[in-house]
DNA sequence: TAAGTCACG
DNA sequence: GACGTACGTGACTTAT
């Protein structure tokens, strides 16, 4: 922890705030920035921030000391109107000009401090407070004159300092307040330590000057002397004129003697109400903070439990504290309040809300659910919570199947044109933020109407930021049940189920304006509440540079889809047919009776009941396992069916998901294969595809690459693949400091050749190719968090010998072990662990009752930081690839991911030049936010095909 | 809708 | 010390 351990307060928000300039009266709070640095300093342990160990204790007690101010400001009765930091500049001032010798004597600041001098001005800007300062100035000028400008013009000042100089300021509406003490320093105050009342002060101080700040005053006079005199004679003009009187002899000489360095010194200490304003007191109105600037100062900061103090008050104004449950935290939703917008006039009204409100939550609807095919139907704004429309655009009236005679009444609505014409320039104005729940298909959408939505916020990305791992779904509906305690419309009960179901097109306009402004009512809150917590929860970092830009990204790849080869895919269909058929037969000869080749549970009657062989592992539910390595070990014995339902299997898996299917999903918009790919599914980081996966297309076997050749490029143009090498092991070389697998990396080597020879302590030349396959087995175990029983399946080897390896190979790498070790442990105390680039991964399963849940979760929380850190690269390279593509003049299109890979489409004539730029920025990935001890490396290559460009 | 299986990293 | 057992996905088929 970084945070200074001072008292502050809980909320801003729960605390009734009075209008601001209401009326003419300024109430002004001017903190003295130094003063309240150096008791910052004093007051705290000497911190450093965590990350880079940069000195932090001062600006921590400066912000909480800051921050505590101004809820306590606001819950006064007569809050303050006005408020500033005044700083010191650092260059000379006039007194140096009148006295050499000013403040000549004073130490340096201490060594820790310098660095944070500049954070205060950033800390008060980010409190949204003005800084105010003027070279040739202190401080203490500063607030002598807007104290004296406002005073005189009927408004109150309070001066946060205990600073002794100031104290000739205070006056009827003029005070000072120590923070620290809470104590308030008004007129009585003052006479209490000087012995005069505050417009006294500076002859007194004059008298006795300042060793601190190297005043000279009068030699042998003290405060108590000082305002002795002055209490006497009046003033010091007086007390000087008629020094002679003085009795006593000492006191006298000096007085004479010294006559004209206590004029000086009074010149010194008088602070003058004609210092020039660098603002006009406007300029100081009490405003809150902007909450993504203070989020972002306290995450970079490391100030977690600040920021998450500060995020609990004025920045989440949906989030109600428990103080105050009475009150709902924004008006209930009402899905009968929205408009539908069918005319311009309404449409530029909304649009203008939106504009002056600077951000707008907006969701599109189309006529189908996978992106590629959907046309709008519809787009849905919201400005303010419960204040939203829908804006139709395709709806059409359901035809009867065509047994009308006349065509259906046209529905009254703008043109898809018209409003995607006046919406562009507000989707892409860069001064309004646009939120989504899931942003990458309402851009995938509007980008094929030519809208690029930027900047663009993701609610669904922030609750995978947040909260991954915890949750399996990070949907709108389940976000909206879990923090708005609201269940909004379901899709199906607007568009109905099953055979029945209509498109959205089809759907009334008033269901449809409920629904879908509704969406965007609830993007809006969701990301009212949501968003602040990422700073608050230090993962801004990981949002912004990891989530924020993806969408955008994969919207694009998403549209641009990839071309299959329609001929090949038949053909391939048809073979596989004509083989299964054969196997069919054979199987039911073999065992004596037809039976269905693709049930699980009669081929288990089949091998296990009638034919007698011997069964092995069970399923979950208690049924004889029949999956492939069971059949193989059942080959492998001598028996006939087995190898054959293993052949049909492969067949069937590969006809059934691929090749027929594959066909089927070309799109008729493009004639081309478009996924979907899904950014918050995962509990890793790593993204997910669908509809149809593209991330599990075959490779391992020789029949399975032929699907993979039917992956090809448009004509005069390459696929390019790259892939990263070895990510997941490398990345473990690197969290777990290993220094013989990473010299191995370094050295380009063959890196489970070189744990064989590591842990056996083998030559790499003439090492049998069993012993490196261990060794490779081994090292992919220990990524999914190795156990003897599993590592034994994977080798076929008794479970003592893979309990042995794992022993050796703990000895060989005690990094390994230590890295394990820490991870478990921070999972199981945390409940979460993270990467190396602050990716925070939820185990929740390490807190389970059930040992064995704990013992998955154990493994899965010694798996997330590896495959996690991989995918966080992989999304850095993704987000910054299309840019560099485009800067270097290329036309190249990003096609595919697959984990450690990305495909890409290029001409030709681009290919060499695309193949550069794609190394360099998925090998420079991880810079500069992590500093890898080991080198990543991409293998790329260019075919026509996908196979044969590996 | 669950279970079993298997394609991928 | 017992507990089931490699990590992360999606799609298909059968069976309920």
């Amino acid at each position: 922890m970084t945070d200074a351990p001072l008292d502050a307060p809980a909320t801003l928000s729960d605390i009734p705030r009075e209008p601001t300039q209401d009326g003419p009266a300024v109430r002004l709070f001017l903190v003295d920035g130094s003063g309240f640095i150096f008791r910052a300093y004093h007051a705290l342990p000497p911190l450093t921030r965590k990350s880079d160990g940069l000195p932090i204790g001062a600006i921590s007690g400066f912000c909480n000391m800051l921050w505590k101010l101004m809820v306590d400001m606001k819950a006064q009765a007569e809050a303050p109107t006005h408020l500033a930091v005044v700083f010191d500049h650092s260059e000379q001032t006039f007194r140096n000009k009148l006295y050499e010798q000013y403040k000549a004597h004073r130490p340096p600041p201490p060594e820790d401090l310098i660095p944070q001098f500049p954070l205060m001005r950033r800390a008060t800007r980010a409190f949204g407070v003005p800084c105010l300062e003027l070279p040739g100035y202190e401080a203490d000028d500063l607030i002598a004159a807007y104290a004296c400008k406002v005073r005189d013009a009927g408004g109150e000042v309070t001066i946060i300092s205990s600073d002794k100089d100031l104290m000739q300021l205070v006056g009827d509406r003029v005070s000072m307040l120590d923070t620290m003490k809470n104590l308030k320093i008004g007129r009585e105050q003052v006479i209490e330590k000087f012995g005069v009342p505050p417009e006294k002060v500076v002859d007194v101080q004059a008298l006795c000057g300042d060793s601190v700040d190297n005043v000279p005053g009068a030699p042998g006079i003290g405060v108590k002397t000082a305002a002795l005199l002055i209490n006497e004679y009046g003033d010091l003009d007086t007390l000087l004129a008629r020094a002679g009187e003085i009795k006593q002899p000492k006191r006298r000489d000096t007085l004479i003697a010294f006559a004209d360095q206590i004029r000086l010194s009074r010149e010194l200490v008088r602070l003058d109400c004609d210092t020039p304003l660098p603002e006009p007191v406007d300029a100081l109105v009490v405003d809150d903070p902007n909450p993504e600037e203070l989020s972002a100062f306290l995450e970079e900061m490391e100030f977690k439990s600040l920021a998450r103090r500060v995020g609990a008050g004025g920045a989440a104004p949906a989030q109600v504290p428990a103080a105050a449950p009475a009150r709902p935290p924004q008006a209930a939703i009402d899905v009968n309040a929205y408009v539908c917008v069918r005319d311009m006039p309404t449409l530029d009204a909304w649009i203008v809300r939106a504009k002056a409100a600077g951000v707008v939550a907006f969701d599109t609807e189309t006529d189908a659910l996978s992106s590629a095919n959907a046309a709008l139907c519809g787009i849905s704004l919201a400005v303010a919570p419960g204040e939203a429309c829908y804006i139709p655009v395709g709806h059409e009236n359901e035809s009867n199947g065509g047994l009308e005679f006349e065509a259906p009444e046209a529905i009254e609505q703008l043109t898809v044109d018209e409003v995607v014409a006046r919406l562009k320039p507000l989707l892409e104005d860069p001064t309004v933020l646009k939120v989504a729940q899931n942003a990458k298909y309402d851009m995938a959408v509007l980008s094929r109407h030519g809208v690029a939505v930027a900047p663009i916020e993701d609610t669904m990305l922030i609750s995978y930021a947040l909260e991954a791992g915890l949750h399996k779904s990070h949907g709108m509906d389940e976000l909206s049940k879990r923090w708005l305690e609201h269940e909004p419309i379901k899709f199906s009960s607007v568009t109905g189920t099953g055979k029945s179901q209509k498109s959205f097109k089809h759907v009334p306009l008033e269901p449809a304006t409920c629904y879908a402004a509704e969406d965007a009512d609830v993007t809006l809150r969701l990301y009212e509440l949501l968003r602040p917590r990422l700073a608050r929860e230090g993962l801004l970092t990981v949002y912004e540079t990891l989530e924020r830009g993806m969408p955008a990204v994969l919207a694009q790849m998403e549209n641009e889809g990839i071309k299959v080869d329609t001929d090949t895919l038949r053909k391939l269909s048809n073979d596989f047919s004509v083989r299964m058929g054969e196997l069919e037969i054979e199987a039911h000869r073999l065992a004596g009776r037809p039976f269905n080749l693709g049930s699980p549970k009669q081929i288990g009657e089949v091998l296990f009941q009638e034919m007698g062989m011997a069964s092995g592992k069970i399923t979950a539910t208690g049924a004889a396992s029949t999956d492939a390595s069971m059949l193989e070990d059942l080959a492998a014995q001598g028996h006939e069916l087995p190898r054959v339902l293993l052949d049909w299997r492969q067949l069937s898996k590969l006809k059934g998901t691929y090749t027929d299917n594959l066909v089927q999903a070309i799109a008729d918009r493009t004639g081309r294969v478009h996924t979907s790919y899904a950014l918050a599914s995962t509990t890793t980081g790593r993204l997910s595809s669908s509809d149809p996966n593209l991330q599990n297309i075959p490779i391992r076997t020789e029949e399975g690459r032929r699907i993979r050749k039917a992956f090809i490029a448009e004509p005069g143009h390459v696929l390019i693949s790259a892939d990263y090498s070895q990510i997941e092991l490398r990345i473990l070389a690197h969290v777990g400091d290993i220094p013989q697998l990473k010299r191995a990396f370094a050295e380009g080597h063959d890196i489970h050749a070189a744990t064989a020879s590591e842990m056996f302590g083998v030559p790499i030349e003439g090492m049998p190719a069993e012993t490196r396959r261990r060794a490779k087995a081994i090292n992919f175990g220990i990524v999914y968090g190795i156990s003897a029983f599993g590592l034994a399946n994977q080798l076929s080897i008794p479970q003592d010998e893979a309990g042995a390896y794992i022993k050796t190979y703990f000895e060989r790498f005690p990094g390994i072990r230590a890295y394990m070790d820490r991870t478990k442990q921070m999972a199981r105390t945390q409940g979460f662990v993270t990467t190396i680039f602050g990716r925070k991964v939820h185990i929740p399963a390490v807190k389970s009752k059930s040992a064995a849940e704990r013992a998955f979760g154990d493994r899965a929380a010694i798996n997330a930081p590896i495959q996690g850190a991989a995918a966080d690269v992989m999304r850095r390279a993704m987000i910054r690839m299309p840019a560099a593509l485009r800067e270097a003049g290329l036309s190249t299109r990003m096609l595919l991911q697959v984990h450690d890979e990305l495909v890409f489409e290029a001409t030709e004539a681009e290919a060499d030049a695309t193949i550069a730029v794609v190394k360099k920025i998925m090998e420079r990935a991880a810079e500069p936010a992590v500093s890898l001890s080991v080198p990543l490396v991409v293998e790329a290559r260019a075919a026509t095909n996908w196979d044969d460009a590996h």
